[in-house]
DNA sequence: TTATTTGCAAATCATTTGCCCGAAG
DNA sequence: CTTCGGGCAAATGATTTGCAAATAA
């Protein structure tokens, strides 16, 4: 509810004017152009409160680990944003976008991935019984 | 086209052999149950192999920086291979996909992403030109 | 004053690398 | 013998955390 700091809304002013999808370093090294004793770590805290806030987007979290599939045929995910588990859909793939986009863009394609994310069936229906029980 | 040490073969069949989408040290810990003297190291330099082989498929590559988006809305993403640029497309974003997954899965579905791969017009132009050249 | 944030430094965590040794060709 | 792959420990790089000082409410 609080207003943005100075810091935040220099954070969220770069990133906004940014169509880079820049990381955090990066943010950090624009935003100490105008606030130059701001620190990195004040960045990360900020970033990652904005995206809890909904107000900006992370995209693929680093720093946990990465994940593997055997399954080298292209297919589409479903991962769980309480308990983090990637479950295998059956749906069937659309190769068409490929193309079209090649078409419409002219950028050389050589794959897409598609993920849903949401609640699993366990998480779901714990969710609807406890609603501040935490599982790993 | 050597044959793979025993190492790399039972972290391929474990992988195989699981449906969840396993971290490294999942990965380590099965295969320490067939082979107590395997170093963490080794899991990981063999997963990397595996995925330059082709093999195995990573997701989502850990440990480079994390990404920021200042635009929430669902849309869509183009990543470069060769420089890791990432481009937002103007693809219509098609919302029904979420709606048919659920159903069809029973899962609660609240979004998706879909990111397209390849490669970017510098870098494609720079590829047809000098083949062994690396920007970036 | 009281509650938030900051900046800095030290701590974590996942992953990678250096180095030396053993296994396979 | 010579090369390749492994194990271990130390090094990296991104992100997080503890804490005292600064700022805002």
């Amino acid at each position: 509810m609080s207003k943005d700091s100075k810091q935040r809304a220099a954070i969220l002013r770069v990133l906004r004017s940014s169509s880079s999808h820049p990381s955090a370093d990066w943010i950090y090294e624009q935003v100490k152009e105008e606030l130059p004793g701001i620190g990195l770590a004040t960045v990360y805290r900020n970033l990652k409160r904005l995206t809890e806030e909904g107000r900006i987007r992370e995209m693929h979290r680093a720093n946990d680990a990465a994940r593997f599939d055997g399954n080298t045929a292209t297919h589409y995910h479903f991962r769980c944003e309480r308990c983090g588990r990637i479950v295998d859909l059956d749906e069937p793939v659309d190769d068409t976008i490929e193309t079209r986009v090649a078409r419409r863009t002219g950028l050389r394609v050589t794959g897409h991935h598609l993920e849903l994310r949401g609640l699993c069936f366990d998480c779901h229906t714990l969710d609807s019984r406890t609603v501040n029980r935490v599982q790993q």
